[in-house]
DNA sequence: ACCAAACTAGACTGATTAGTCGGTTAAGCA
DNA sequence: TGCTTAACCGACTAATCAGTCTAGTTTGGT
């Protein structure tokens, strides 16, 4: 592992526990076993340091969606029909679930410090042309009609939403995830919200 | 208004735009054009005054949840149904969604510093125990049936972040809230993934 | 064997800032 | 009217910490 990775992976930790301002870089670099100057060498400033950490964790996760995401799906609509879309959603659903419960470091990160005025918006800007795969899925399933015809990205954002919310359950009731009728009771739960429509 | 009000407003402002240790205390005393010893006359510390800060904001939430839960209905059991309890969800519902839209620097506030490490636990608690008759509709809402047999913590936290995801929504989309189709639907989706049943 | 570039080291510093302190003013009350 | 207590003020300080600097070491290419 690469001391740049070290002195991330030691940032995660100190991050999480103390906060970021309470993390001072000379403790970053003590747990990291490596000297100040290194730190600076890899990262120009401290913000530069929780922007690479937050931009790392980000293309870590989506890295799974993709690898979730079967590609035909997305690239030839012809293939494309609404069990392809909750088979392809369910896939994602349970790898992301599967992700934190592996990293739950990193998933604590991402909801302490995601809207942290730290993370410098040309790092916000990556991250978001990075999970554009996601976005599409949920265009595709519009069309096809599965989704309710609400804004994609409030789809997406609740979609979103919802799967976190479950992994913060799940990191203090982790036994929970072991019952297969609670994961489709919790997933039924994920997906009718997306496709529900309006009694009127 | 009060010296120790004109404070916490000025600390909101800075707060959200600027993070919390990127806003000096000095920038908030002279936004509040007060002296520092007013500041710390009133708040022990700064995390003092963001943990005092987190709990008016949330305190000022809670209130609105008790005038929108009718009362009558978590006191005498039998007044209960399944009727009733849509209706008080519902109400509270989108009254919080009212409150996001008149006080967006609030919810902002919400958004980034909920799960910040700087707002003490005691403040944490005095909290928690402030949201109990949120909890307690769905405690009823459970017995009765109305809701899937998921554990209750879970269905809160599943409600509570479909309100938050919608309300960050509409603060960058306001015109959707006067569509009364797109009410009703954003509902929907938020009443469904609370009473779904897993298909099996 | 040699060189250059990449990397490591940790003492140091300049700037910043949370919080103090000694003192003044205003408020309540008998 | 005089007494007590709380609110208010702002210059000051003790401490911290992000980031620099200079010197040294490793790496890999030729």
């Amino acid at each position: 592992m690469s001391k740049r990775d070290i002195i991330l992976e030691a940032a995660l930790g100190l991050f999480i526990k103390q906060g970021f301002e309470k993390t001072p870089t000379s403790a970053i670099s003590k747990t990291a076993q490596v000297a100040t100057g290194t730190l600076f060498h890899h990262f120009k400033t401290k913000e530069d340091l929780i922007s690479a950490l937050y931009l790392d964790i980000k293309l870590n996760l989506k890295e799974l969606l993709i690898t979730s995401i079967n590609q035909d799906v997305l690239s030839n609509p012809e293939n494309m029909n609404q069990a392809f879309i909750e088979e392809t959603f369910q896939s994602v659903w349970s790898s992301m679930i599967a992700w934190v419960l592996e990293n739950p470091c990193k998933f604590k990160f991402l909801t302490q410090f995601s809207d942290s005025a730290h993370i410098n918006s040309e790092t916000r800007e990556r991250v978001e042309s990075a999970f554009s795969e996601w976005n599409t899925l949920f265009e595709k399933g519009q069309t096809l009609g599965t989704f309710s015809d609400m804004p994609v990205e409030l789809l997406v954002g609740l979609a979103t939403n919802h799967i976190f919310t479950s992994c913060e359950f799940l990191l203090v009731n982790p036994d929970f995830w072991k019952s297969e009728h609670f994961q489709k009771q919790l997933f039924r739960s994920c997906w009718t919200q997306l496709t529900s429509e309006s009694l009127d």
